[in-house]
DNA sequence: TTTCATGTTCAGCA
DNA sequence: GTGCTGAACATGAA
């Protein structure tokens, strides 16, 4: 799932069930998801302390500690959360936040490629990873000049979070078949008009996925690529089939009728 | 039983 | 430095 549009609904989740609760203790039940280096040192910040905002950046959700720094989740292929009361703990719980009248926030991760981390500031933290500008807040004229300094296929710069952060292999196929191009044509091939057709179209679909609730099949049939995605199905705009072959390692799904 | 999967990172190579 | 491929990570679904 976790794409721009999951961790966009995971952080409004988060923000509506996680804040101003005090911590009394967490758990990790899995090490591996622990990208810091010390879990003694995040155990002694959350604390007794609160979450007071949750604000996401492309892939990463950065939940605000009382005055002082981020819990940060990433959270990999299979990652979300789960906001509970009682002893029930989910399947898969990797990480957990207990909170006071016993309510608890579950990091469930089943292949645990995610990862939960700290940092003092989101901006050095973005530097660090060097992710490129967030999908839904970069501009035209940037997101022209980093495409166009690339010969790779689009769908992998694209999908390239040191370039534009937050698009993953699902949403890149729905913004290319929007806009009408092949995931494998050179970035600096594309001219003005189909730059523009992909910034618009990321937008759009980034826009819709969330006001879907990050379910790629609850997109409208008719106009959209991915519920039809997985299945070599007729393309939605009834041209031709839709074809999956292999960018840049990832499966690519699109139709060469229409994405010429 | 085998294959594939929404992500990231790294080694090896041209 | 660029960019590609494949592997690794761990688990579940088809």
């Amino acid at each position: 799932m976790p794409e721009l549009p999951d961790v966009e609904i995971f952080t409004r989740y988060f923000n509506k069930t996680s804040l101003s609760q005090t911590i009394t203790s967490v758990e990790v039940f899995r090490t591996r998801i622990l990208r810091c280096s010390s879990f003694k040192a995040l155990r002694e910040r959350l604390d007794g302390s609160r979450f007071v905002s949750a604000e996401r950046y492309g892939k990463y959700l950065f939940a605000r500690i009382g005055k002082d720094g981020y819990l940060v989740f990433h959270f990999g292929m299979t990652g979300s959360l789960c906001y509970f009361r009682g002893k029930e703990i989910p399947r898969s719980t990797r990480f957990m936040i207990d909170f006071v009248h016993d309510a608890r926030l579950a990091f469930v991760d089943p292949r645990v490629f995610g990862k939960v981390d700290f940092t003092e500031s989101v901006q050095d933290y973005v530097k660090e990873k060097r992710l490129g500008p967030d999908a839904m807040n970069v501009g035209l004229a940037t997101f022209k000049s980093i495409i166009q300094a690339s010969g790779r296929p689009i769908k992998a710069e694209l999908m390239d979070q040191k370039r534009i952060a937050g698009i993953g292999n699902i949403y890149s196929d729905e913004i290319l078949f929007q806009s009408g191009v092949a995931p494998t044509d050179r970035s600096n091939k594309l001219d003005d008009g189909q730059l523009a057709d992909i910034y618009r179209n990321m937008k759009k679909v980034l826009k819709a996925a969330i006001a879907k609730h990050a379910d790629p099949d609850a997109l409208p049939k008719k106009y959209y690529l991915l519920p039809h995605r997985g299945k070599e199905e007729e393309c939605p705009r009834g041209c031709g089939h839709i074809k999956r072959i292999k960018v840049s390692g990832r499966t690519a799904y699109y139709c060469p009728a229409c994405q010429k």
